[in-house]
DNA sequence: GACTATCTACTACATGACGTAGTACTATGC
DNA sequence: GCATAGTACTACGTCATGTAGTAGATAGTC
């Protein structure tokens, strides 16, 4: 039985093409359609119109923001990579953490430690700190 | 500047009435068509075949089995609420703690500490013993 | 000026997911 | 036979996303 498969990364909660668009911005931003355009035709082929309007609503949906440079616009990211990602795991958490039980828990912490051990500690900082705090009121 | 908004609950990845029918099967399970759409009804109106469609739908997925009883079919959900919210969660988090920073963390940890103080000290107490193991390998 | 290249505005289509729900058919009970 | 109950089948609308062509305007080059 497998459970719906959540998409990772910046597609998150975009398409995949607006993901990769918004990941590309942030790499190379501030950025005009036609050079997002050539990084991702560099891989497969892509309308330039097509890359136009992934990135037109990116900025109506408020995650671009665009400038006019002579008859062009510059897109750049509205907010950083970390501070999106923040927002996004966050909301994502606040919904799902009530009542988050030990096999959960449990694999949180796995996940963090799998990629970087110092995640651990730094966790086990903010944690006493918590708790530190929360002796005190 | 709004980020999109992340759906919570049962919805999360599934829409909004498939997660309200996945809940009451996980409440009332094993159950029958008539039976959720009862349930749903006493709130707003809705068409049986709806609720059918949407369990059918569900079925099909693989997050609802179903058996049938006569000339009915009895539904049941393919795994409990909290098995399905950890590989939610577990895939989530696969694709998005790569890389985690401190004011992550940060919220993680407060999200969980809001609704849980107790929680606060499960986790201290997974990441103590991921800890020691870690020191001894 | 003509031609070419570049850029956006405008437009449009297809697909898939989801919610919605009626109709037809069948089986069962009275 | 009639009423009820249940599924199969069917269909439609909306929305999000990916896809991309065309038209028109602008700028640069010859």
């Amino acid at each position: 039985m497998q459970v719906p498969k959540q998409r990772s990364g910046p597609k998150q909660i975009l398409g995949d093409l607006e993901g990769e668009v918004l990941e590309c911005v942030w790499q190379r931003g501030p950025v005009s359609v036609r050079e997002v355009h050539s990084h991702l035709a560099a891989r497969r082929e892509i309308a330039y119109t097509t890359v136009m309007t992934v990135m037109s609503r990116l900025a109506e949906k408020g995650l671009l923001q665009r400038r006019p440079e002579g008859r062009a616009f510059i897109y750049s990211a509205s907010m950083p990579r970390d501070e999106y990602w923040t927002e996004v795991v966050k909301n994502f958490l606040d919904g799902v953490l009530q009542g988050a039980n030990r096999p959960l828990l449990s694999h949180f912490v796995e996940s963090l430690a799998a990629d970087d051990a110092a995640q651990l500690d730094l966790l086990a900082d903010i944690i006493e700190e918590k708790r530190r705090k929360r002796a005190c009121s």
